[in-house]
DNA sequence: ATATTTAACTTGCGAAATGCAAGTGATATT
DNA sequence: AATATCACTTGCATTTCGCAAGTTAAATAT
């Protein structure tokens, strides 16, 4: 509900201005979810592997909401749940999401098989073409497996819990 | 000196782990000041617009040192200064900070003209190649003047203060 | 019809990171 | 010899983070 606007810039400079949207650990991540994995609901977000918080979680959504990089609205088919979606400024992002990967896959130790890697970077507008058509047609299967599958086994309200009382 | 490894990832995911080394609000705006604007030592990135304090400035430099984004070298004309430098890791930053600059341009208000910007996404090739020539031959020419140049007059430890006693 | 789950949060709280101003020490300049 | 500059460091108040637990409404099971 809060629409909290920014206050006011640090500069002009766009990269200082990603930054100031997207400059945490968290946000591209859940970015990434929605883009590449499908996900939608923030069950999904939440047990994506990293372990975010659910507080974190929420507030997130709502700080990418009001930048305008994605939308919510409650599911068709289940009163509780709520679906978000990336906007054209979110889906936007691939191309920075991209570099981040391969960034990380030369120099990085990462659970990316090289030959995968090597294989979208020679077809880069492919993989960007591929990303829209799913954005543009509500495709929800993942684009790329989720590397590591358990990466993180702990999470925040792990259901494990099985609520004492 | 304390060259302090990470801890653990919380995943594989390539993109995760960049957003652990390069994830918050001013490492990549140093890295951009090296690969754009030429800035070497510890009072450019200071003054270059933003307002970074020294102490997160400090803290920040030994991050992305440690992380082998940069190297630190004292300076040979200059007893009292230092030169960073990009390594070939930092460098390779470069395909990422060009698309956070597109997105930004494109999707917020920014202070890049839309014109330039466009001739930029044309070239992008050309853009690269050139920031990487004038990384591999210490060119410290400015390839991108700063944006709005006058940002933010208040600086931590403004020079204007003049010391009082 | 009632009890139990489940989804999506919110709240409380200690720990860590951030931002600001001031201070320090080793050069370099006047 | 005195002063200025560079690259930090220190102290401290504020903000954000991360974790565990609690809450509410809707769905499902009994």
């Amino acid at each position: 509900m809060a629409g909290k606007l920014q206050p006011q810039r640090r500069s002009g400079c766009p990269v200082s201005i990603s930054l100031e949207i997207l400059g945490d650990r968290w946000s591209l991540l859940i970015v990434r979810d929605m883009m590449v994995r499908g996900y939608r609901t923030f069950r999904e977000f939440q047990h994506s592997g990293e372990g975010i918080a659910t507080n974190i979680l929420a507030d997130r959504l709502h700080k990418l909401e009001a930048a305008g990089i994605l939308t919510v609205e409650p599911a068709a088919d289940d009163g509780r749940s709520a679906h978000y979606r990336l906007t054209p400024k979110g889906i936007a992002l691939a191309p920075v999401l991209l570099e981040l990967l391969f960034w990380a896959a030369h120099h990085e130790e990462t659970a990316a098989p090289c030959e995968f890697i090597a294989q979208m970077e020679q077809n880069r507008a492919a993989v960007l073409a591929e990303t829209y058509r799913r954005w543009e047609q509500r495709d929800p299967t993942p684009l790329i497996p989720p590397f590591s599958p358990r990466a993180n086994p702990k999470t925040t309200n792990s259901p494990k819990g099985k609520a004492k009382r």
